[in-house]
RNA sequence: GGACGCUUAACUCAGUUGGUAGAGUACCUCGCUUACACCGAGGUUGUCACAGGUUCGAGUCCUGUAGCGUCCA
């Protein structure tokens, strides 16, 4: 006797259930074997903050993958773990330390400050890594890393080491974009610009050589003026060009500078056609400075004072060294206006202030060979992009080159194994010469040596009292993600899993990324192993608030998906997740505030994201709650509302369907026995049932090896429910209660419910688990065309695939023509609200095979339509009374006597008549089109030709209709 | 400024090589028929952003315009 299902899947407790069954039987744990490896790495996330929904679409998609790959036989492995996120994780540290103890990271220390990263880290880590294991996703846990952790530690370490070596790591300055806050430089990709009222001053500096003459120029930034090493006129301009190679005297810190003439810098047409050029703090005047061999002159202090170039202003922070520097020059009258303006302003993206740019010693990859090799590697196609056009991105960013500053001013991360000192080389030699994990070289500029070293070195290995201490800065985090896909295989020990598994298979990703880490990643596998590090590259859509904005951690307008599995089932979430993965567009995602206290659905409102409305009323219920949200902890005060999206509707009702259509198999499984079918005995309606099941597979198998996720999961819905549960299964009601027919229904029966659950099992693990496991007690023994025993677990269960016998299109045709059919006589009961309980008569003309045809499901028709006598064939004609239903096929008459109403059928005609009227003018405009007739494929010609003649006929048979009506 | 994408039903989105516009949700009508009301049957809803062009034929291809998004400068 089958275990009895009850009418509702419970995805809680199949959720608890199965996690920990597939744990304890180690399904998603990976070992070499012989078997074809099919591997993918997660894209670490990063530990600032919990997972939204862009990662759990992200990782669905991975996990849908990695499914369907194991299930096909492939040795499949997903490895997990989790990101140090340098700058981010800090800054959001930091920032939690200055708002409860008041404190900043000076007064802490660097140790202590590292050791409560690390908490963060561990704390977070863990709630991540919850987060997926919830999200059901199938990876191999043992192999978990962290970038941060010894094995990347590893990694990292021979990397630098050997691209110093090889002279591909240098240190050199450049200017950067200083965060005054935080102080250190950050990235171009983590700035932004935002239009900012600031001024336009314009001064003026007297010309040594020619005294009373001067020269004037406008800035926005008049403090900048300390640093000027230059004044830069166009070499064309008639104003100008006597005062070329003249100097002037910067007033206010008595320095002689050139005027110098530069075409790129130097505008003509704006302002005065002079500008004053300070190398050192800005990214113009640097270009510039390099071209004309200009000094360069830092005048800034780390938290963004003037430094002691500054002389008397030494010590005062920028923007008050601003306006003591336009006082002083317009006491000297060298001031000659301010202006307000706009100004396009970069600001840090970490600490919301605005950049300097600054000059300072930074460490760098460079980048021609590297990247060439990387270009080389997608346009020759080893490493394919889908959809294609990203490939675009990536080459024209690696196109340019540009070198990689990889140091960051910051305190958690891997740190530069670079280490300063005076020592002379022979003491260098002695300490370290026969040591080949330490290298060094010279730095004449600032008279040291650079030693690197692949582990630590302690300055006791080096005798004598020399300088011998640690660059302070450590790597950009990108460094270490670069290397992902072979250090989280033990890179650079020789171990069997790079071996088995390198180059991984895919890389799931969102676009935003392409750039900082895809393109670095395929740079270091290459220099590092001499492999690509993956395949292919899908390039998912973005989820974005219902506001069209990116989910993103610093934000806080993420949704926790574990608000939506507790809501709506894993189920539904990953089948939410793959409809949503289409090829171009991104997704939006309204949600609602669930009432933690009656459950009412409140709409989120602008106001409300962000964590800026901390309290809110239930319009129902009048209570109090705290919005949904990414908060750091609950509040002990006040519930916090669950976030709600109908966008996962679709996937709960589908689970539940499938769970149901599940349940009545099972109600309907008893005497079960298993045995082979054979196509030729089979009635029409299971020809066509497999017909389309082994269509369904082939197709949803082809979507997903083009990474057509929503498409794949779309027919795996349509298939199940209208295809399966509306059709299949009503028909099979009746042969069920039938001792003859019903072995061989239960065999079909029991065969497409296993095709739908391994097909449906990447999407939907725990219902289709749980449906699995019931199943094999009431059919351990299934399938389709021959039964084979069941695997334990639908996790291991082979993808399907069916003989090409199965398809067959005449069966296909013959049963949508007796849907067309039983959907109309549906209609028509509809409109004249006769109930299913009231069998009406049929009547329908058509051909002579057409009629045996209904003859043979006469059942099916009689069941579905609450259909009584049928009459049919050629000579059948329109009785009185009766609705009418024309078709390509056949005309339908429905006998209503006493029930018809002849005005609203006429009235429906008559619009019938026109609809069709229309669309047969069309038709024959185009065959009395002569460019139509000679230039339109043949087939399509053929068809409208077709379609002229039903059209006629259907028109003819609704005026005969209306005629008969209208006699009444 | 450059690149890519988007604009289709009330909302969120599909629409593969040009050949009579679709889904989910919502809405309306009917139905507690022995799997499922997270259900069943049926129905309503579109100048496919706008303007040109190519074509026998354009949601689909080309050009331009407007708005939005993202990445790179």
């Amino acid at each position: 006797m089958a275990t009895e299902l009850p009418p509702q899947y419970d995805p809680k407790a199949a959720q608890e259930r199965f996690l920990v069954f597939w744990q304890e039987r180690g399904y998603f744990t990976a070992r070499p074997d012989d078997r074809t490896p099919y591997t993918i790495v997660i894209p670490p996330p990063n530990v600032t903050g919990a997972l939204h929904l862009g990662h759990a679409l992200n990782n669905s998609l991975q996990d849908i993958l990695v499914r369907w790959r194991r299930a096909q036989g492939y040795n499949a492995l997903w490895i997990p773990g989790t990101d140090h996120a340098g700058i981010a994780t800090q800054a959001m540290v930091e920032k939690r330390i200055r708002e409860t103890d008041k404190l900043t990271r000076h007064d802490l220390g660097r140790d202590e400050l590292v050791r409560r990263i690390w908490a963060w880290k561990d704390q977070y880590e863990a709630r991540i890594l919850g987060q997926l294991r919830s999200l059901g996703a199938s990876c191999d846990w043992s192999r978990t890393r962290f970038t941060l952790d010894s094995v990347c530690t590893r990694a990292v370490r021979q990397t630098f080491f050997q691209m110093f070596k090889d002279g591909l790591i240098y240190r050199g300055k450049r200017l950067v974009n200083w965060d005054a806050q935080l102080q250190t430089s950050v990235a171009d990709d983590e700035t932004y610009t935002e239009n900012t009222k600031g001024g336009f001053w314009t001064f003026k500096y007297p010309v040594k050589e020619l005294p009373g003459e001067f020269i004037s120029f406008s800035t926005t930034r008049p403090e900048t003026m300390l640093g000027d090493t230059a004044v830069c006129v166009h070499p064309s301009d008639e104003r100008y060009k006597h005062l070329i190679g003249k100097t002037v005297t910067v007033p206010l810190v008595g320095r002689d500078i050139p005027i110098i003439a530069d075409g790129l810098l130097a505008d003509p047409t704006l302002g005065t056609g002079c500008v004053k050029v300070t190398p050192a703090h800005d990214p113009n005047d640097y270009a510039a400075g390099l071209r004309n061999k200009l000094p360069m002159i830092n005048i800034l202090t780390p938290d963004g004072r003037i430094n002691e170039i500054g002389g008397k202003y030494a010590g005062l922070e920028r923007y008050k060294a601003r306006e003591a520097v336009v006082a002083d020059m317009e006491a000297l009258g060298l001031f000659l206006g301010r202006e307000d303006r706009d100004i396009p302003l970069k600001y840090s993206d970490r600490s919301k202030t605005p950049i300097e740019p600054l000059l300072s010693d930074q460490w760098f990859v460079r980048m021609d060979t590297l990247a060439q090799a990387a270009i080389e590697a997608v346009t020759n196609r080893s490493v394919k992009f889908f959809p294609e056009r990203y490939a675009r991105t990536y080459l024209d960013w690696l196109g340019e080159k540009r070198d990689w500053c990889i140091s960051r001013q910051l305190w958690w991360g891997h740190r530069i194994p670079i280490w300063y000192t005076n020592a002379p080389e022979e003491a260098l030699k002695a300490a370290f010469g026969d040591d080949p994990n330490v290298i060094w070289q010279r730095d004449n500029e600032n008279n040291q040596y650079l030693v690197c070293g692949l582990t630590d070195l302690v300055p006791a290995r080096l005798p004598g009292n020399y300088r011998f201490e640690q660059d302070g800065d450590v790597l950009d985090t990108w460094f270490s993600s670069a290397l992902w896909p072979h250090s989280t295989m033990g890179w650079p020990g020789k171990t069997s899993d790079l071996d088995n598994y390198y180059p991984t298979s895919t890389l799931v990703t969102s676009r935003d990324i392409i750039t900082l880490w895809v393109a670095r990643m395929v740079m270091t596998g290459l220099y590092n192993v001499g492999k690509i590090p993956f395949h292919h590259v899908y390039v998912h859509p973005k989820i974005l608030d219902g506001f069209g904005e990116t989910m993103s951690k610093s934000k806080g307008n993420g949704l926790d998906p574990l608000d939506i599995i507790d809501l709506y089932g894993t189920d539904a979430l990953r089948f939410g997740m793959a409809v949503t993965a289409t090829e171009t567009q991104d997704s939006r995602m309204p949600v609602t505030n669930i009432c933690p206290h009656c459950g009412e659905s409140v709409p989120v409102k602008q106001e409300h994201m962000y964590m800026r409305t901390k309290k809110l009323a239930c319009p129902k219920c009048k209570q109090s709650f705290r919005p949904g949200g990414p908060w750091p902890a609950d509040d002990p005060e006040l519930k916090t509302a669950k976030q709600a999206s109908d966008k996962f509707d679709q996937g709960r009702n589908f689970a539940n369907k499938l769970w149901n259509a599940a349940r009545f198999l099972l109600l309907n499984l008893d005497g079960y026995t298993p045995g082979p079918v054979h196509l030729a005995d089979l009635p029409i309606e299971d020809r066509w049932i497999l017909s389309r099941l082994a269509s369904a597979t082939r197709d949803i198998t082809n979507h997903l090896e083009a990474y057509r996720f929503s498409e794949a999961a779309r027919l795996l819905y349509e298939f199940t429910w209208s295809e399966f549960c509306d059709w299949y299964v009503e028909m099979s009601k009746g042969r069920l209660r039938d001792e003859m027919a019903r072995p061989l229904a239960q065999r079909i029966l029991a065969g497409v419910l296993d095709g739908i659950l391994r097909l449906a099992q990447p999407i939907m693990p725990f219902v289709t688990e749980s449906i699995w496991q019931a199943l094999n007690e009431a059919a351990p023994s299934r399938g389709l065309p021959t039964p084979t025993t069941i695997a334990d677990s639908v996790c291991i269960a082979a993808w399907p695939s069916y003989p090409a016998g199965f398809h067959d299109a005449a069966m296909e045709a013959r049963l949508a023509r007796m849907q067309d059919l039983v959907r109309l006589v549906r209609e028509i009961r509809n409109r004249y609200m006769v109930d299913t309980k009231t069998t009406v008569d049929a009547f329908i003309r058509c051909s002579s095979p057409v009629a045996e045809d209904f003859r043979l499901l006469a059942p099916f028709i009689q069941r579905l339509g609450s259909v009584g006598a049928i009459t049919t064939g050629p000579d059948t004609t329109k009785p009185k009374q009766a609705a009418t239903q024309v078709h390509g096929d056949f005309e339908l008459y429905v006998s209503l006597v006493g029930l018809i109403d002849v005005p609203k059928e006429i009235a429906r005609l008559e619009k019938q008549r026109a609809e069709k009227a229309k669309s047969l003018d069309a038709a024959r405009g185009k065959l009395n089109n002569a460019g139509f007739m000679a230039r339109a494929q043949p087939d399509v010609v053929q068809a409208t030709k077709d379609q002229v003649e039903e059209l006629q006929t259907q028109l003819e048979v609704i005026e005969e209709t209306l005629r008969d009506l209208s006699a009444g």
